[in-house]
DNA sequence: CTGTTAGCGCATTCAC
DNA sequence: GTGAATGCGCTAACAG
């Protein structure tokens, strides 16, 4: 398991070792012929240059870290296992293998024990950040925001940091003036309870409705992407015996519960209840029926964030920005 | 930007750059007195070890490699955004993280050019590499093999390397005992085309029949994962009027697509005609009619990978071997 | 118990 | 054009 190294190419060559790096590195002071001599004779060693020892010497990785909210509970959907995450991850992981920037996850664990997210960027000398998901109400994911080098996070706002997130006001107005528009005469809005973009929401929500002079705006708590509190809130809605009412989750998942309850009440959608979910997850448009939603361009998303982190990491002058991706709005079969 | 360094401690608190380091590792040879004063000192002068430096004077990286099928265009469903290999990857990572090490993806570029899979691992010197899904057709995925660490796949075979994958045969046989006794007449098989595994599932499913004297077992080939296909076979199918048919793919999406098909011709599941999955990811649970499938245990893969690749980069007299998990049937509403 | 020395693999001055 | 020397930050022999 000997790896070879320039030294062994010096040896090997009678070069020296800085001809060899030269060389290797396409120097121009250094002439083909030697050039040609050394580049053949390292591929025929099976040399590979140690990104290691080279990142030592000039001071990046070429790593970036991702974090996402880790958990392992069956009940967690946030992190990895949820499709939207995974599609932002997966465009931002093209762009930047792209551009020749490996993705790290970032843990909160150091040689088995415990450290911190901020420690272990450090540690780990990551050239720039990504915040995917995360819990800010946790200390340890807000001290991360002091780290030295380019943060940027999905719909997180702080100034030390760079963000990128949907037009969240454009699409609830959106959808809330198709929906009012379509006649709906209650509508439920349910909000994530701790998320820095619900007052966001809340006030394009209650804004649209002024605007349209509707009253009948009421206002529920969920926390994100619970399929328990979809199937909740849809069976207490139900029990009121509104007229014409649609809900509006700010997630897919919540909204899938919420079918969930519909079936089990054996009510029609969206006649006797309309359904409107947020994200525009892929599962959502292959079930039946299909659910109406505002689409958030994952791939837009993660190219966002790649292009300004790039920018962020290779130009020391380039500020920090708020970056908002337009929406779509996903009519389906749970309410129109 | 700058980082302080045991160089800087060394420097302030006057003792060696040797002492400081055995400090800041608890060796037992430097007292008590010592080690609190340096401790201390390098915590409020905010210095974090260089796990860069660390790695090249020790020779491991902490890093293990995950390598994905890496599709970008929309009708990828595999890699990162299909919720069975986000669950196993979830599960493994999970488990290494505790262990101390990082997760980084395996890309084919490195530095803005192509290089390959195997290239990229020997420069970023990876401890070990978890091949999750990868189209071993490719050259650059089997040449990755000859890494000269531990690599442990998921669902592939080679001597060079560990292997974790379900069990297979045990799970066709059980699901195929299960249709046939519940009196279905005729079993399509689907199987995908290109998979190693595929002789596996073949064989248990000509076995079992063999064994009931059960004669229709018919076969057709689809891609792993595509929806179209299932879509496909089931429209196919239904056109030759078969006798209480029943379809088993071989991937849920496959059976979403076929479900699809399905509400299309409207006609009755499991009546007119049954489906059966495989892989049993939440989607397939969450939908109407829920999805009649084989579970594969994405938790234990994904611990079982961990714990496997542990030994063998820990232990280098570990040996190389096939690691086969139980699989549980589920029994939803598309055949029972 | 502490310090001196050397070296991990590489890139970059600066001589020649 | 080429090579000798230095250092990135850290750990580990070995001496004292």
């Amino acid at each position: 398991m000997y790896m070879v190294t320039i030294t062994d190419i010096s040896k090997k060559s009678g070069y020296s070792v800085s001809t060899v790096s030269k060389a290797l590195n396409n120097y121009s002071d250094v002439s083909e012929k030697v050039k040609d001599e050394i580049q053949s004779l390292a591929k025929s060693m099976g040399y590979y240059p140690s990104a290691v020892a080279r990142n030592l010497k000039l001071g990046n990785t070429y790593n970036v870290g991702v974090l996402l909210y880790d958990g392992v509970e069956e009940k967690d959907k946030l992190g990895l296992t949820h499709c939207f995450f995974a599609e932002v991850l997966n465009s931002f992981k093209y762009q930047m293998e792209n551009h020749g920037y490996d993705l790290v996850f970032v843990s909160d664990k150091i040689g088995d024990l415990e450290s911190g997210y901020l420690t272990h960027c450090r540690s780990k000398r990551l050239d720039g950040i990504f915040i995917i998901c995360a819990d800010f109400n946790k200390p340890i994911v807000r001290e991360l925001l002091d780290y030295e080098k380019p943060i940027i996070a999905f719909d997180y706002l702080d100034p030390r940091i760079s963000t990128v997130m949907s037009d969240n006001g454009q699409a609830i107005s959106g959808m809330l003036r198709e929906v009012i528009s379509r006649g709906y005469e209650n509508i439920i809005f349910c909000c994530d309870v701790e998320s820095l973009i619900r007052n966001e929401r809340v006030q394009a929500a209650t804004d649209t409705c002024n605007e349209y002079g509707f009253k009948n705006l009421y206002f529920e708590n969920g926390k994100y992407c619970s399929m328990e509190d979809g199937y909740r809130i849809v069976k207490e809605t139900a029990a009121k015996n509104l007229k014409r009412p649609c809900i509006m989750f700010t997630d897919d998942y919540a909204a899938l519960g919420g079918l969930q309850a519909v079936r089990d009440l054996h009510i029609n959608v969206p006649q006797d209840l309309a359904i409107v979910g947020f994200d525009g997850i892929k599962v959502g448009q292959m079930l039946y029926p299909k659910l109406t939603t505002v689409q958030q361009d994952s791939k837009a998303i993660g190219e966002a964030v790649a292009q300004k982190l790039l920018k962020l990491m290779t130009d020391s002058s380039e500020k920090n920005e708020k970056i908002v991706i337009p929406t779509k709005l996903l009519i389906g079969d749970t309410c129109y």
